[in-house]
DNA sequence: ATTGAAATGCAAATGATTTGCATTCTCAAG
DNA sequence: CTTGAGAATGCAAATCATTTGCATTTCAAT
């Protein structure tokens, strides 16, 4: 079965949106509503199939983006809130990566903490 | 009060610790047994006094060490172990972000995924 | 149609962390 | 020294996101 009717519309929901999204966001705009549990296991079948990738902050739910898209991300301590950016430098540190650790590098994660505009004054 | 003797223990161990540890290697390592909200707890206080960072991963605990140290990470997507090495490039970003985001940066988090040594060849 | 493997729904379990509340501690004021 | 208020602690229960077990359904191949 493989890529089934959920799976193919949860893929698509995530491709389509312009943030990455929680298992919750999904499961609400997902709109032939399959149980929730049918969402966490599609999610998960799609990061292994490598579809799809996900971040987890310090607290709070995952959340997920189309492998696609390369993103980065700030952080609110605060909030929770989180913005995307794409300026990417972590290809630098691959190689020397690989030398000093044999760690097969298959992805980073890199996202700032701190204030966002909204928070930073209050 | 403030520093109380199990914040100052744990704030210790923390320190000492060549490697970040979890909430529960730090109930365990302490010598006086404080209760494990009594941990917690204390690592939220220490955290927010600056004193310690943490780091959460994909699944599993969260990772406490000392703010002297500034540690990145290779994070295996299979065993979960984690490695810290400490060479870092991210400072060249933030001036970026601050003129693009009006984002107040206070520390950043960066690591690698990928397979360990060991998850390598399995 | 029949069958077997995989996907789904549901409810209960899990793991890490947090919370409410009663108790205990600390330390400055009397 | 005693007291009393505010903070810290212990304990048990709650919480949140996610996962799991199990019974049922679906689908594709025979």
């Amino acid at each position: 079965m493989e890529l089934t009717k959920w799976r193919e519309e949860i893929l698509k929901i995530i491709e389509k949106s312009k943030k990455p999204l929680t298992a919750e966001e999904i499961y609400k705009i997902n709109k032939f509503k399959p149980n929730f549990s049918t969402v966490y296991r599609a999610l998960k079948f799609l990061e292994e199939k490598n579809l799809i990738k996900s971040i987890s902050f310090d607290k709070g739910p995952k959340y997920f983006y189309s492998s696609k898209k390369h993103y980065h991300f700030l952080y609110c301590t605060n909030c929770g809130k989180i913005e995307v950016f794409n300026k990417c430098i972590a290809s630098q540190l691959e190689n020397f990566i690989y030398k000093n650790f044999k760690f097969q590098i298959t992805d980073h994660v890199f996202y700032f903490k701190g204030l966002c505009e909204n928070c930073k004054e209050g």
